[in-house]
DNA sequence: ATTACTGCAAAGGATTTGCATGTGA
DNA sequence: TCACATGCAAATCCTTTGCAGTAAT
C-alpha cells in the first residue's frame, strides 16, 4: 500500500488541501523511519533527498499530518516526536535512563482505561500513551 | 509544618548546599500554588514579592528542587510543569480540551504497573504519571 | 574565609511567522 | 486562474551559560 493511498488523497482534496511533493516526501520519510522521529531528524532525511525543502515546511507539514491523523505526536524530554499513526492504537514504555522504547500491548491498558472511565467519566486518549520508567537492563546494572 | 522543615534544611547542609532566601521563596510559591506551575508562573509570583530575583535563578532552583526531590516535574504540550512532591505518589488525568487536571488514585494504577513489571520487567516511574484525554464535561458538550 | 549561589546579559536552540513567490487543482 | 503551500529570513519563545559580584556557612 502506498503512503499516499487513494482514500487519503481524496480526503485531502475534499477538504481543499493539496498533495505536494514536500508532503509526500515527508510522509514517506516518517513511514520509513518506523520509529519516533524529531522534526530535525525528518529535516535531515528530507534534506538528503531534496535540499530545497525548508525547516518551516517540515514543521508546518508535521502539524498538518497530525491534524489529518496520519501521524501522531508525543512529547519527551522537551522534544516532540512523531510517528505514523497505526490503525490500532499502541503505546510505549520509555526508559528514562537509556532512552529505549518498548511497545506496550493495548490489552494491558484496556482495564485501566475502562476503570478510569467508570470512576471518573474520563476518556483516556488511546492514540498513543507513553509511560516512563526504567527498563530491565537499566534497573539491574550488573 | 514549615516549607523549610528541619530535616530538609539539614539534608541540604549535609550535602554542602545552602538555603537562600531565593530558594525559600520559590519553594513557598510552588507550595502555595497547590497545582502544577510553569517556570513563568513561578517567576511572576516570585517577582511580585521580590523583583530582584531573576529568571535564571528560577530555572536553576527548579532543577535544584527536583534533584532534592522536593518538587516533581512533568511535561505537557512542550512545557514543563512543577509541583510539590507529595509523600505518596499521585497522578493526574489531564483534559486536552479544557486543561482541567483531576487526581488519579494510585490504586487504579497499581495493577497496571504490576502487570507491566511482570511482562516487561519494566518499572514505571510512580512519582507522577500524567494521562491525557477528555474529561466528562468536554466529551459531552451539551 | 570559602565557595555556593545569584543577577545580568548574552547565547543558544527550537519553533513560528510575515511576506513574496511558486504551484497543484 | 487562484487559493493553498512553500522558501526565506527574521522574529519569538523558552532555557542555558559565562562571568563577576554577593552572601550563607
Amino acid at each position: 500500500m502506498s503512503v499516499t493511498s487513494t482514500s487519503f488523497v481524496e480526503r485531502l482534496r475534499n477538504q481543499g488541501y493539496r498533495l505536494t511533493p514536500q508532503r509526500h516526501l515527508i510522509l514517506e520519510v516518517i513511514r520509513q523511519a518506523r520509529d519516533h522521529v524529531t522534526p530535525e531528524q525528518v529535516y535531515n532525511a528530507v534534506h538528503a533527498q531534496n535540499p530545497a525543502i525548508s525547516r518551516a515546511t517540515i514543521y508546518r507539514t508535521l502539524d498538518f499530518l497530525c491534524e489529518m491523523r496520519l501521524v501522531v505526536a508525543m512529547q519527551w524530554g522537551g522534544h516532540t516526536y512523531y510517528e505514523i499513526a497505526g490503525e490500532t492504537p499502541h503505546h510505549h514504555l520509555i526508559c528514562r535512563s537509556c532512552g529505549r522504547m518498548l511497545s506496550l500491548d493495548n490489552a494491558l491498558l484496556a482495564d485501566l482505561i475502562a476503570a478510569i472511565d467508570r470512576q471518573h467519566h474520563f476518556t483516556i486518549d488511546m492514540d498513543h500513551v507513553a509511560l516512563f520508567g526504567l527498563c530491565a537492563d537499566c534497573r539491574n546494572p550488573d
